[in-house]
RNA sequence: GGUGAGGUGGAUGAGUGGCUGAAAUCAGUAGUUUGCUAAACUGCCGUACGGGUUAAACUGUACCGCGGGUUCGAAUCCCGCCCUCACCGCCA
């Protein structure tokens, strides 16, 4: 959530930048400007009433204590006076307010300078390129077959389970996945992210603070029972440790990692993009989570992208890094990454990893902050990346590895998994 | 799920209708003193939204788990909900 007082002074700036994500509606920041300027008037009005309320009833408990009866009847009727007055303006305060907050909950943050404008995925910039993109031998098969043939992964009795896009993991393909998530846990915690097992389900107060409602309701699993929905990533829970929360300057900056399912409706997905372990509706993922200094923020970004990058390189996996243009990014973001490894049976890019400066857009709405040298308070920053999301690794693993002996299992990962090859 | 106790500022904890935005202690912070460490003393020390100011000072309102209600006036009384703790029930 955008801070109003960025709109009211650099409203210009702030549509020039909307403009840059092809953000069709600039006419709302106007429109919440006005909206707080019609707060504010309600505000002091009330403040206004309520004061005179407030003053006038320590004057009645005085002429009580004095006996004068009459004084504080007359007291009492000028009273009843305001306390109309408050009730009404109450209730147009809360009204205005509600279309406040539902107006600006609209707006995406703002990209950053460096983000490129564009509309789709051909828009964006790769930034570099990694790794060797191997030539596989003549019979390679994508990791749909080939988890079929090692009985790694079941999707057939996943869906009877639970349904399509609820993978089974089987055997060898279970340790593999059990090796990858200890293997990127200690990657992460062995560079300072601190480790948290969170909740997998939340509230809809944490849903909302991380910006999954309102604008995101219907891809998360809802438990209507008890209201909580079935997190889609651990950046949920895990950024939600610090909601309301007042830091310390001298806590920043505040780096978290996190294993945890993901879930995901993915509504109206299907077709080749989504075949195997491209997409599906439950996955493992590893997420790391900064809290920063403004001030740092960027800084922050850098290392947590040489960070993934680095990981991806110990994988031996071929790999490159998109700037994402305007019109791809997500809502909450001020700048995202995105890392992607080549699945060579496929030949075609996975994304793996997502990483993104929220700046203050996310803190705001998460009211986490901090008191700066002079006493004031501060937005935190906050970012987050995966690190790593698992099916695609797997499935790139699988592939690009795969020789007519088996899967080679890349040597960083051997001393998890427990073996060098699987066949 | 049942019964009981409770939820107050960073922490502990006082406060049962007006003098309480909230005692006290601890922590924090600025300073004074002391030869160092340590200690002692003094000041400051919640958040949000307004007004005010170059910035402050100053000032209005709200907030004592959340939401309602009673009252001229609520941390304090009433109702609903949430959460925590203890015991019981169930259970990995």
């Amino acid at each position: 959530m955008l801070q109003v007082n960025v709109l009211r002074t650099k409203t210009d700036w702030v549509k020039e930048r909307l403009a840059i994500r092809n953000f069709k509606q600039p006419e709302l920041v106007d429109a919440i400007i006005a909206l707080d300027d019609e707060r504010k008037k309600l505000q002091a009005a009330f403040d206004l009433s309520q004061s005179k309320i407030n003053s006038a009833s320590k004057d009645i408990g005085k002429l009580m204590a004095q006996g004068d009866k009459a004084g504080a009847e007359a007291l009492k009727a000028e009273v009843a006076v305001n306390k109309t007055e408050v009730a009404s303006l109450t209730a147009s305060m809360t009204e205005v307010e509600k279309r406040l907050q539902e107006t600006l909950v609209q707006l995406p943050n703002l990209p950053n300078e460096q983000v490129p404008a564009g509309k789709t995925p051909e828009d964006n910039e790769v930034v570099r390129e990694g790794g060797v993109k191997p030539t596989l031998y003549a019979g390679a098969k994508p990791h749909w077959d080939l988890i079929k043939e090692l009985k790694l992964v079941d999707f057939e009795t996943g869906a009877k389970i639970t349904g399509s896009g609820f993978p089974l993991y089987t055997g060898k393909g279970a340790r593999l996945q059990r090796s990858l998530i200890q293997y990127f846990l200690d990657y992460n915690t062995a560079a300072g992210y601190y480790e948290y097992i969170p909740p997998f389900m939340v509230n809809e107060a944490s849903a909302y603070a991380t910006g999954q409602l309102p604008d995101k309701e219907g891809q998360m699993y809802h438990a209507t029972e008890d209201n909580f929905y079935l997190i889609p990533t651990a950046e949920v829970p895990v950024t939600n440790i610090y909601r309301d929360t007042i830091v310390k300057e001298s806590d920043l900056p505040i780096r978290m990692t996190a294993y945890s399912p993901c879930f995901r409706r993915e509504a109206g997905s299907f077709g080749k993009e989504v075949r195997g372990l491209n997409r599906v509706h439950q996955f493992e993922k590893i997420e790391i989570i900064q809290i920063v200094h403004p001030d740092n923020s960027y800084q922050a970004l850098d290392d947590m992208i040489l960070h993934v990058e680095k990981l991806l390189q110990s994988l031996e996996l071929p790999y490159r890094i998109l700037r994402l243009c305007g019109g791809d990014m997500g809502f909450t973001s001020a700048i995202t990454y995105d890392f992607e490894v080549y699945s060579a049976a496929q030949e075609r890019w996975l994304e793996v990893s997502s990483v993104s400066n929220f700046e203050s857009f996310q803190t705001n709405r998460l009211k986490c902050r901090f008191k700066d040298a002079d006493g004031k308070m501060q937005l935190t920053h906050s970012l987050n990346g995966s690190s790593l999301a698992l099916p695609r690794i797997f499935a790139s693993l699988i592939e690009n590895n795969q020789t007519e002996a088996g899967i080679n299992i890349p040597a960083a990962l051997q001393p998890y998994f427990g073996a060098a090859i699987i066949n």
